[in-house]
DNA sequence: TTCCACTTGTGAACGATTTCACAAGCAGGG
DNA sequence: CCCTGCTTGTGAAATCGTTCACAAGTGGAA
């Protein structure tokens, strides 16, 4: 935990913003190692295709810190939203499935990089289990539970097919995770009190060619 | 084009609801393979994990053609969304950047089962370049306009790191396609005529890990 | 000290999306 | 035929998110 703790406003902030934090986040970090010390909001809106309004109104969730006139101090806001996106700590994450996607996210250095650890690989096919992914040995699913809990997991990536994914999850929720992010193509059923999201590689590439549709027609 | 073009209303529809059709869409093909001939606006938002009246809202957008007491026809709908999804041509997609995220993404089945044939994949790496990806011979960035051009490539994904993307895009652009899918991790500047969605890996990772940081917080 | 140019923080207006509530339509049974 | 149970389609209300507009704070220059 760092300086910037006890300022961070904890009143649910909206989805959308939070989001928009990691974007944020991600721009300061380009301009920290441009030695660039202070921002304002319409540079950050300008990179981030927003508003400055917009990016006031979300930094606004974290209580107030910039300077009127001067704009935001990059290396206070990156430590606030550092913070409140939790990225101080490590995450301990475990993998199930090691297939093309499973091992395309394994691989994907930024994880790392922002504190997303994966220390378990879970897949069930007999092949695979028993070799390593990286430095990570790949575990059968009979030992799903077993792994979750001597690896201390904190959150859960879903890369299997769908069929399978929903009794998978209902494991993994019993097993006492709180957040699973879901790159099955599968609508997964959770208790309210577990975080999930959904990425579906279909869905945005259908919202493109709808897009699509829409001009041809309109010609 | 199918019997139910005519019919399907063409106003501006909302974003999500869009995005919902994918998923709508994904379930009555299922509903449809086990042999079931008409659902409810309840059962497809159980399935999808919203509520019955925002399923109905989002089909009214398509006209109405739900029998009262019944239901929707499983084939009439599958029909009407496959069409206003666009998904009953064959797009032709190029891939920017056969790395490992590329890679997944090429082989990733659902997309071809969707009609979205990958017919174009440029690298800059001068070892990738000649060699093959599937059936797909790998081309260099410098053939990139030619390329589009040659395969009539309808959208582009881009998979390359960040720094290299908006370059690329604004060639991309350049050369008449409309339609981005960008798996880098930045925020791309495009035309508003361009349609584009995003897909971050972290942003994602992000939001979970601030969801579980405000459980911990409040225990 | 005063003025000026700049930028934040925020209530209020606005717009979009979701939920509610219910009239109207359909099928099947008696 | 009428009644009952079920489900759609849709205005209206409620909720949620974004944009506007401006008072108030800041640093620097004169």
């Amino acid at each position: 935990m760092n300086d910037f703790t006890s300022r961070v406003a904890d009143a649910k902030i909206p989805d959308a913003t939070v989001r928009r934090f990691s974007l944020y986040l991600r721009y300061l970090e380009d301009f920290e190692r441009s030695g660039i010390n202070s921002v304002a909001s319409g540079v950050l809106a300008e990179r981030g295709g927003t508003t400055a309004a917009q990016v006031r109104k979300d930094l606004s969730f974290l209580g107030s810190f910039g300077k009127r006139g001067l704009g935001y101090s990059v290396r206070e806001l990156t430590g606030v939203l550092r913070d409140v996106l939790g990225l101080d700590s490590v995450w301990r994450v475990a993998l199930l499935g090691a297939g093309r996607i499973g091992t395309a996210l394994f691989r994907y250095e930024p994880f790392r990089a922002r504190g997303f650890h994966i220390t378990t690989v879970i897949d069930n096919d007999p092949g695979k289990v028993g070799t390593r992914l990286g430095g990570v040995m790949i575990r059968g699913e009979h030992e799903l539970e077993c792994a979750l809990t001597e690896d201390r997991t904190d959150l859960v990536i879903v890369a299997v097919p769908a069929p399978v994914a929903q009794a998978l999850v209902d494991r993994v929720v019993a097993a006492g995770i709180r957040a699973v992010l879901n790159y099955a193509p599968a609508q997964l059923r959770l208790p309210d009190d577990v975080a999930l999201r959904n990425v579906s590689m279909t869905v945005e590439l259908e919202s493109l060619s709808h897009a699509l549709t829409r001009v041809r027609r309109c010609r």
